[in-house]
DNA sequence: TTGTATGCGTTATCAT
DNA sequence: ATGATAACGCATACAA
């Protein structure tokens, strides 16, 4: 049979079998009280016809649109780019459509996406805060606008806002990372970071000097290198690299480990095989190094299901006073 | 005044100010025959109650959901995410929302996604195409289903649709590449390529191959590598430089350009210098490697926005006759 | 077992 | 200058 890229409709399917929009409607949904041979007669139809339920109609009436709302700071960073995946191959499970947006890590823009996403076009939302949003610990374009069940934070969370959130332990990661380090008789060990303006920068930085003390090894500042994301970061690496001796580098963000593993080897080709070089990242990353690099992987995409699987949960739940939750998902270190 | 996040819609509005719902709908889409006087309070009233209208509604009752589809095959691939940029900034600018789904490169998948967004959901779509689908060169999920001028192709193309489209001049920019190498007097160029079965990697590499020819150089095949992107592909790679003599290489694909340029270090440390690796990347990738790796920038976000351009362009214009056009973005050697 | 009526929020047409 | 009404597609309470 012949299929049209026309839209039909529950009226058009209606028309054609010669019984009514509602019964149709039912058919289609499988009520109870529709004969086995109208079901039949009406699917058949509508399967001949490609008929496929129109999301707005179905959105108004049941003020449900099926659709989740995602903002994130940044969609260049693989690290969201993973979050996303995870959060669309959940959704996607649950038959729910996902509507991304970007902040560009403002707050302006994090609240014109609340604002337009509001009112109908998506039932909850999944969001990852603006960095100037945590700098400046405003949230009321968010408190002001998002009932707290129809909001999970992931990764850039704040304690500030109470609902559902998703992020790895930081912290604890670093400290266990370093610790580990130590253990195996590194005795520089240097701590490289583009994010200590944000939470989580701050936390992975905390870990990292909580082993350090807790080991007795004095906090050598040299080895402590902090940079804004720029055009003249390598150079600021590179000469960091050529002023100091270290054993090890734990590097805290999703890109600079790459390179200093990769700048290592050109400009230290000797000892460059005896600096431990660890990263935030993950496998596709790791593997445009060479040696490869070791990495924390934060398990991005699970991050992104979690936070999709706690928020469809909560909406659908009738049970909406449920105490809300803050998972941690185990970062991994490969 | 406090504001709450309940839904105010034109009904409440009208109900506060004692007005009609028409009255409101038309006070605020500045209509000729309302009142001064009216607009100020009606839009005075919105904009206190941070009144926002519900998109289904105004969707349905227009027919456009004021929505656009985007069908990438992969958002891991920072070429897509950066090409996803472009697209969510223009189409925001228009006032438009994206709903973006991932194919995984399945043709199954892909026509799960075509039928799922139909049907009042987007006004539109954007499609890279599925590598499946483009192998098998079966389009009927595509062609049946979506009418050709709500549809715009980027990057991942095929002739056989008829539709506006969008991509990089994929031989050119590799012929004129290789080209450029010969006349700077590279004897042996090697050329490498994960992306063979797809239509842009056989351009690409005809492109070199033409050059070649015409410069009259023999074609060596032990220079062309063409590889699957798997876990052994590292290895492959590291027994290719080991055993071949090059100059220069050309990197089809987003990421072996970058890991050539990091294992020649590691594996050739002499001869690396001398050695001109160029890859298919971005800025931000080219920054991974030391020293920076010359790549070819297929200006992904340029292709987002013209792709958003046609597409939006298309849906507004009454002339919907209009020849169908195909846009290809001019790739820069960085 | 099927059909009728209503309303979700919006806008366009046609009164008043 | 303002208001009443209808319709978009769907689901449901209620009639028949």
């Amino acid at each position: 049979m012949l299929v049209l890229n026309i839209m039909s409709s529950l009226k058009e399917l209606s028309k054609l079998l010669g019984v009514s929009i509602s019964t149709v409607s039912k058919a289609l949904n499988n009520a109870d009280d529709i004969s086995a041979h109208t079901k039949k007669r009406v699917k058949e139809l509508a399967l001949a016809l490609n008929y496929q339920p129109n999301k707005m109609g179905a959105a108004l009436r049941n003020k449900k649109s099926k659709t989740i709302g995602v903002i994130i700071p940044d969609i260049l960073n693989p690290f969201f780019a993973e979050v996303l995946f995870g959060i669309e191959k959940y959704c996607s499970l649950k038959g729910y459509d996902t509507l991304v947006c970007i902040s560009n890590d403002l707050t302006s823009k994090e609240a014109e996406k609340i604002k337009l996403l509001k009112s109908g076009s998506v039932d909850g939302f999944l969001i990852s805060l603006a960095s100037q949003t945590q700098i400046n610990q405003d949230y009321t374009h968010i408190i002001k606008n998002i009932p707290s069940n129809e909001l999970v934070l992931f990764d850039r969370l704040t304690h500030h806002i109470s609902c559902d959130k998703v992020s790895v332990d930081d912290e604890n990661i670093t400290y266990k990372t370093t610790k580990n380090l130590i253990k195996n008789g590194r005795k520089s060990i240097a701590f490289l970071s583009t994010i200590e303006h944000l939470e989580i920068g701050k936390e992975r930085k905390q870990g990292y000097q909580k082993a350090l003390k807790e080991a007795k090894i004095s906090n050598n500042k040299n080895l402590e290198l902090s940079l804004e994301t720029n055009a003249v970061m390598h150079n600021q690496i590179k000469e960091w690299i050529l002023s100091n001796e270290f054993d090890a580098v734990i590097a805290a963000d999703n890109t600079s480990g790459i390179i200093v593993q990769n700048f290592l080897l050109a400009l230290k080709p000797i000892k460059a095989k005896k600096i431990k070089v660890i990263g935030f990242s993950n496998a596709n990353q790791s593997l445009l190094t060479f040696p490869q690099l070791s990495y924390i992987d934060q398990n991005a995409e699970l991050i992104g299901q979690k936070a999709a699987e706690l928020l469809i949960n909560r909406i659908q739940n009738t049970n909406k006073n449920k105490a809300f939750t803050h998972i941690k998902i185990p970062a991994s270190i490969i």
